[in-house]
DNA sequence: GTTAGCACTCTTTGCTAACGAGTGCTAAAT
DNA sequence: ATTTAGCACTCGTTAGCAAAGAGTGCTAAC
């Protein structure tokens, strides 16, 4: 549907604008070295590139700027994957040099460098925790009234929380209590943990135990608590150097946005694999107007574990951006990999 | 050196700016119900003001504006202690409404709450756990080449991290380790441990088991971690709303220091006790300037646990602000002894 | 000591003109 | 049948200017 000359036209229009933020006229590209034509032939392909949606102006005399639509075609048809280079892959590799064992540790750092090699904001959703197993229930007391329970996961995950200890119960029931739960709950994946606990374990502990009950449902709560991932964030303020950006109203909504990690959960979790960009209003969230959002997701195997993401805004370097996430996606798969591959 | 006119013009001149952000000339001054005096009469006084270095002008011909040294005068002395009203001290108790178990919690809370109320950026210092004691040393083997070490404090505070296990150590040698370690160090205060690790313990652990070094190496690194309290935020964006933040340059200064937390420490590290407050640039600090920040410490009986802080333009509402933090650090205070007093 | 009056300064606002970048359209050139 | 040159037109930006408004400092009268 378009000619080869409007598609290199568009590309030129898009390639420029993406550069200069500025919107790009008829005479200016005729000035360009890729491009041989007169500004009048220009004018008239711009013309039809309009008509069809893919360009647009900011008033009626203006250049022209890639609609929506455009950066939509852009991204699916005229991307060309562009290689990195030796700065931009040390970089990257830089996050894995330290020999690594905790998963937050990587994914922290991989925000940070993500945001600071690309300008723009990087938002990491942390590994989910949900499929991981238990592996030991632990419970502290610290005084006569408040204990601590530990719940630690096969992948190193750790959660704890206080909770009061009833009069009644004495360091002989804590310990009998706790290795009634680990010996039943070992092994066991966090998610199914809750409806394992009250209908196998409730009733075993009844048989031992009194007062148990108060005390099974902090360690319960403890248990529930990591359900939603932790989210990271990596250059919140470069938005504010960003020229589209220079207007109040839309900043304070985009930070109030992050935050308050307001549907940042529903930005992120597409749960597609593999590399997913979503432009300005496809993110269906008012806030992100004007923005786009490029996810990866990183996994072990074929179990997907996070997603890394970066937001900038639709007038993005999408193919740096997108080779950057392969790559970085892929690095952190491989590492975590080689981490948990002997589980 | 003030006369009681040059006070209350003064007085009503700082009010008023911090209610408007508007130069106050001397025509709206002389409308005043307060004031009594002409417009002229108003001039003078205020020419007098200026050369004492209490207000300024904006250029020639505008009203006035309080200097910071009319700011530090106006807090040391003309400061009227503000009660709090009903859903004031309504809203700060709702922090304690639910029976807290997590200092954390509580902390997180109460920076959340106080921006809320203020449209100020609140900034909590967490409990320092410096001085908190061993309580519990735990390592716990994920599978043949990582464990992760868990260390609980008496005031139920935990920290963890994953190391490589040495080859060649069985889990007699660490059931062994874990012995002694909790033997030798339970009590300590956090603070001391790596010194006591290396002097005594150290020499102990030689005689029982091979390799050990590896390891402890790593729960020390445990122990070393948490050694920079942590921060918590609210209401990050408040500063946007502010008119005098209306600079894009200012803006991104100050939230690239708290983003950083760069100087942060440097700020909320006073240590006097009670409320302080520090007005633009004797925060020392190029991105403080025309900001103040008011910090209130919040203690168990006389041990500093931490620091509460507003941070806002040094047009503040300076009374209702140390209304509020006096208010909340002592809440603060007692809800902390009461969750520790029987330790 | 206080105040009315006045000249002066500086910011803000609205208006106009000029300029530049860009467009669409038409007619000529290829 | 394309392509291009030319031209009238639009819109945003900038500069300049005048008028209005808020405020000051000073002087002289109260």
């Amino acid at each position: 549907m378009l000619t080869d000359r409007q598609l290199m036209i568009f590309q030129v229009i898009v390639d420029d604008f993406i550069q200069t933020a500025q919107p790009v006229g008829s005479r200016s590209l005729s000035k360009k070295s890729e491009i041989s034509f007169s500004s009048a032939t220009i004018r008239n392909e711009m013309a039809d590139l309009e008509e069809l949606g893919f360009i647009e102006k900011t008033h009626t005399s203006s250049g022209r700027i890639p609609s929506e639509k455009g950066y939509r075609y852009y991204v699916d048809h005229l991307l060309s994957p562009q290689r990195l280079n030796k700065q931009e892959v040390h970089q990257v590799k830089s996050i894995f040099v330290e020999r690594i064992y905790e998963l937050e540790k990587v994914v922290q750092k991989s925000a940070k460098i993500l945001s600071e090699m690309t300008n723009y904001t990087s938002i990491v959703l942390g590994p989910a925790v949900r499929d991981n197993k238990l592996k030991k229930i632990q419970i502290i007391p610290l005084n006569d009234h408040t204990a601590i329970a530990i719940i630690v996961t096969d992948s190193g995950h750790v959660e704890n929380r206080m909770f009061h200890l009833p009069e009644t119960m004495d360091s002989g029931d804590i310990e009998k209590m706790v290795n009634i739960l680990n010996d039943r709950l070992t092994g066991v994946a966090l998610e199914s943990l809750n409806n394992k606990i009250y209908k196998e374990v409730a009733v075993l502990l009844r048989q031992h135990i009194h007062h148990y009950d108060l005390m099974l449902s902090s360690i319960v709560d403890t248990i529930k608590m990591p359900a939603s991932e932790k989210l990271f964030f990596g250059g919140k303020t470069n938005i504010l150097s960003q020229p589209e950006f220079h207007d109040f109203d839309k900043v304070k909504g985009l930070l109030n946005m992050i935050e308050h990690e307001e549907g940042i959960y529903d930005l992120m979790r597409k749960n597609e694999a593999g590399i997913s960009v979503k432009i300005g209003r496809e993110n269906n969230n008012s806030a992100m107007d004007h923005c786009s959002l490029i996810t990866a997701s990183y996994s072990i195997g074929a179990e997907q574990l996070g997603t890394i993401a970066i937001l900038g805004p639709t007038r993005m370097e999408y193919s740096r951006v997108i080779s950057l996430l392969q790559y970085l996606s892929n690095g952190l798969s491989i590492e975590l990999s080689k981490l948990y591959q002997n589980e």
